[in-house]
DNA sequence: GCGTCGATTTGACCTTGGTCAAGGAAGGAC
DNA sequence: GTCCTTCCTTGACCAAGGTCAAATCGACGC
């Protein structure tokens, strides 16, 4: 969740888009990314077979394709208009000008990707050397703060938190009983109780 | 490989590492960052049993740690020259005063940051749905330009190849050896001949 | 040549996690 | 209420790929 300062807000034209509309396609030529106001946007590449695959959701206060503008590439995946949902266009060749001319506007993008890459580097390592149990206790613990007792409100259906942790929702849910059964957390629907921070901890090692 | 245009190098002091010198340790607060001049420096991790991983190896023409230090983090793995090596430091604060007093440092830096997050994001889509065959194809495909009959000259022994693939040696071997039987490719040591790119490409649907 | 050390290859084994298929809840709509 | 539909759970199965151990290949020094 991003806070958008004024004169960076008004760099970027208000689009308002219906459900399903697109905000671009894949291999489309990237002059432009955008900032989610309301409603949700829904990220997805479609594989050889056709299946979509989900990347990601974003709700407001998330920005899309924006590296992808900025070096004038090609956007590697689709992204299209879950709900109804306004957004922000912000056009490469306005934000290129802008981080000429408006040292906050430079400084507000450098920061911006900066922190871009460093979530995405988090993700390759969690990936690359992490196993499912292990993501979904550091999923766990990023949402409990540290101590035990805690209630988790899933923001989403668990089959899009499987995905969003690169796994499918059986092993999701295979993975949340066994950590049931460890008295490591309690599940009721949508809700996870947290039992021992100390247990999920354990499982990074 | 990237090119140092003469302002911005002018904004990084130039140091001299013997071998084994450490340019940062994983979890320091991360308040410069980078750029090799000469030399090589190893990226790496230490996990739980005090074992090391490696993440990258960086040559000539290549910044380590920038997204870190720009967010003011942490860094999250060891820096260390495997060989002597020169090589620019950029002071976190230095840089963000350019960003700041000079558009040309603006817009070199948030080039910079953008690639970076598109490679990145490559790599993640790579480890996350691409098995070691098709990430071996394409890598390979990467390296010989399109046409068939060329040769690659891996720049490193075969265990790091592996490691940046995202898998270990022996797995890497059997790969090769299994596109070797289909007559996909020839290997001599560090030499690769491949035979048919158009047979790599059908690896990667 | 010979010995040594590291890198590579191979085989055997086994864990992880994805796929397919078959039930179960849980919420709408009516 | 009943009927859908959608999501979630579970079982059975299987493929990918990691681990361990042993054999082999090289390069280099002596």
């Amino acid at each position: 969740m991003i806070d958008l300062p004024a004169p960076i807000r008004r760099l970027g034209r208000e689009m308002r888009l219906p459900k399903s509309a697109f905000l671009f396609q894949s291999d489309e030529a990237a002059a432009a990314f955008y900032f989610v106001l309301s409603g949700e946007v829904r990220v997805f590449k479609l594989d050889k077979q056709g299946r979509e695959l989900e990347i990601a959701r974003l709700e407001t206060g998330n920005f899309v394709g924006e590296a992808f503008a900025l070096v004038r590439g090609k956007y590697p995946f689709f992204a299209q208009a879950s709900r109804a949902a306004r957004v922000l266009a912000f056009r490469t060749a306005d934000v290129e000008r802008a981080i000429i001319a408006d040292p906050a506007a430079a400084r507000f993008f450098v920061s911006l990707l900066a922190r871009k890459c460093v979530a995405l580097s988090r993700r390759v390592e969690s990936l690359g050397m992490r196993t499912v149990r292990q993501r979904m206790a550091e999923f766990l613990l990023s949402r409990c703060g540290g101590e035990g007792g805690c209630r988790i409100d899933l923001p989403m259906a668990k089959g899009e938190l499987a995905k969003s942790l690169g796994t499918v929702g059986e092993t999701l849910s295979r993975t949340l009983r066994l950590m049931r059964e460890e008295s490591l957390i309690e599940v009721q629907g949508k809700t996870i109780r947290v039992l021992k921070c100390s247990g999920l901890k354990a499982c990074l090692g």
